[in-house]
DNA sequence: TATGAATGAGCTTTCATTCAT
DNA sequence: TATGAATGAAAGCTCATTCAT
């Protein structure tokens, strides 16, 4: 923290608030107090309020994607590399609430325009992607489009941690990261019968 | 609509509004305008504008809890039901695509609380509940916290409505109903080896 | 100023402004005060403070037309009609101090354009154009450019205001608007020898 | 301009600023990026923004006097004298249209005080009321006040260079400056009859 | 009861000026 | 001496809400 550069303050400091109070009540004043500077410096560094909270998003996808990707190894066999990716997906979330927070006001405003929501996630799926297509060439994982495959997966997760966060109550028994793994899993491989 | 009545005209209004764009460009007046009346006239019926919002979120569940609840019958086995009910619930939305939007939009609201969110669910949970329930009592389903097992079917459909929504070119082919329910079934099933 | 309707009063009170102030140190809430309403009042009537600006130019512009052509009668001679038009003019706003400051300001500023600039002007030029081209066929007036003839006498008259207002000093003795009138003659006419 | 030291640089770069855009959009920021210098700097040589500009001012008209005032003589005529000094003033703007717009735009401006307006044009005033007096008391020129006079002839001389340059269009036929310097004689010379 | 003009707090953004380097 | 990042006051504008009609 001691070293962070004005820049990262901001973001951070937006990202707090977002995640505290709602991009609705985030006033560029609020930004620049909470992150320690004047409100027009936050200028020299983002020309727009939308520029910000855009970079803010593309900042978090990078984070996460760091996080996601790392360890992934081709040479772990298919189920391998699907809990790897998606229990890192899942951990790194737990581990951050505040991003949930984020990335679900985020994707719900019209700031986060599609082209960026895609931009922001291209990493990811791309690795996502590879490894469906190895999963249906070994006849594992169904013969579907990777997009529908990726967003049932995605889907169920992040909707869940949000859940998590928004009413932790609700879970009584603490939520298993296999037991997950292995729904994701069912949902999508090939059964025999 | 010959006999609609202000309150829903109101309601009807504000759902076109938030819907084309966004919670954040959906004035008083615009509302107004769009609904035919007075700004003034809208405080008859709703308090406040965080009011409004809420009455409708309540107003779109009721509505699209009736379409999902109509028709189900215990008589038939745990599999068509879990069918029945989730089909139900992808075609109605898949139908009301400006209630995707909504729903999108005022989910990730701070207008929306955690309560009000649980309240307007509530109809339609109870029913889901039912059903995993038996299901589990049968064998058939994991056994594993209704709550988990609901937020990963829902979160898994709603995303995949959302995405086709924000992004149509992504399904080169047109997603098949059946395909998503097994999907959705597989996940929460219990897999005999 | 009883039954001033208050886009009146905006205008007004406007125009006192810029005035005694400039342009430059009218910040609509200043203008909101002298008006005796709210700021986002103005806005009901005014899109942009721009607008605000251009349709105080064009307001100007309609008083002193009608004033100025008042009484013009093309049954009197050239240099009546002359006089009686550029008489007008001085007089006007030799009685209207704060119109002189505003139209000083207005011209020099770049929310008035060209264009615009014309367009105020439209109605008093197409009188004097007619009256120069009676002259010129008269062989009583140059046969010089209407433009360049009009602008000698407009020029000269409202430089002339300008600096009475600005440094009233300067003139010991009141100026003699028939001096003005025969000097701005005696440049356009056509001088026998 | 090699050797242009930093103040004239900043003072160019000003006037250049002011003369494309206008002075209300001339930050700071933009001059010291035009004068290749940084922001600080300026204050090194100007203490505040409204002394650039006013400097700019006098500046502006130093150079103009040098260039109308060189080559007078007494020796000529009244007449001569004349022409010869409005001349060269009209033919100093046409050929310096950067300086019209600069002085339009400073003339309007509130920063430039009335004391300071006097002063700028001091120079050229007292040659210009030498001249008068001559010509009052060899009874050529008309015995009004010598600020009535030298106002008529410059504001008719300023105006049309003005109107040439923001509306190039309007004079098909190019002006002729004897055409002009005939008027501005005829209107102060005294005709015998 | 229905209206929509009026309000003013609060928003984003700009920019003259300062000051640590 | 020269720099340009930082500042924060002040600008234009929006909009939920009120209230006289």
């Amino acid at each position: 923290m001691i070293t962070m550069d004005k820049r990262e303050q901001i973001l951070e400091a937006t990202a707090d608030l977002i995640a505290e109070q709602g991009l609705q009540d985030c006033p560029m004043a609020k930004v620049a107090r909470h992150a320690g500077c004047g409100a027009g410096t936050i200028y020299r560094y983002f020309s727009t309020k939308d520029e910000l909270v855009q970079q803010l998003y593309l900042h978090l996808n990078e984070k996460m994607a760091q996080h996601c990707l790392s360890g992934l190894s081709d040479a772990e066999c298919i189920r391998k590399r699907f809990d790897h990716f998606w229990g890192s997906f899942y951990q790194f979330l737990r581990a951050h609430p505040r991003e949930v927070c984020l990335f679900d006001q985020l994707w719900a405003s019209p700031v986060i325009c599609s082209e960026l929501r895609e931009q922001g996630m291209q990493t990811m799926h791309q690795e996502i992607i590879r490894l469906l297509d190895d999963g249906k060439q070994a006849g594992l994982i169904k013969p579907l489009a990777d997009e529908l495959l990726l967003t049932m997966t995605f889907g169920s997760l992040f909707t869940l941690l949000k859940k998590q966060l928004q009413k932790p109550g609700t879970f009584t028994k603490p939520v298993q990261l296999q037991d997950l793994l292995n729904m994701c899993w069912d949902a999508i491989c090939v059964h025999s019968h």
